[in-house]
DNA sequence: ACAATACGCCGTATGTTTACGACATAGTGT
DNA sequence: ACACTATGTCGTAAACATACGGCGTATTGT
């Protein structure tokens, strides 16, 4: 019963910490930043590119599919990993959206009393 | 030896997984937006708008404080906290270029054969 | 058919997060 | 001084994340 109260909150709150959960893992950034670089969707030359076994890798691959963040498509022996933009766009706009909402109240000033 | 091989990526990329991970909880996320809508700077009363013990808040309350995205101001019994508005214009650039970077790639679209 | 390669999945060891009750601390009012 | 309130810290239990070696499966080339 521990953990996961998160049931007890809002759709759009869940849906945020899902993605940012997402990207709480240097590697899982570092794969993104990879796809998006190389025009070419590469497979396993992901596991070559970071410092992690390529166990680990494929752990944080199947993290990333398991949002659709990502797809894999079988080519053969190797497989393809592409960037799933469209549902990254979606996700780009729901953290703008977050960031404006906190960052355009009145609130306190950097280094004042707090005077609420 | 096992987890955080955090040290063998990028700062920046560090960075970005360190700020997503704060947002990686609905209960961070919640009280966020509360700071953000509540002109004033409520306290405990956070704790009292969330569905989680007074002692698990103020766990995450630490955390992002942690992470200088809110800051807490003793003002006699109670504690006032008020969002790092600043910091958080930072973060939310920092986003921005990411999915930028993530989304501005020719990629493969959405259904296709992947034909790297 | 057979070896080789690429990849995901299983099990496991260890570290981290979440959640909370019980306690300690510090300011407020009487 | 004394009870009271608001907060944070500590200890602890359970769930989860990270990292990896070893195994199984599927495809490619010979």
């Amino acid at each position: 019963m521990t953990y996961a109260k998160t049931a007890a909150f809002t759709q759009p709150q869940q849906q945020l910490a899902r993605v940012a959960r997402a990207l709480a893992h240097p590697a899982r950034v570092a794969i993104i930043q990879l796809l998006a670089s190389k025009h070419t969707c590469i497979s396993g030359d992901i596991a070559a590119e970071l410092p992690l076994s390529r166990t680990t890798v494929s752990q944080h691959l199947q993290e990333l599919k398991a949002l659709d963040l990502i797809r894999g498509e079988i080519d053969g022996l190797t497989v393809c990993y592409c960037l799933n933009t469209e549902l990254l766009q979606q996700v780009h706009q729901q953290f703008t959206a977050f960031f404006i909402e906190a960052t355009s109240g009145a609130v306190c000033g950097p280094d004042d009393a707090c005077a609420c």
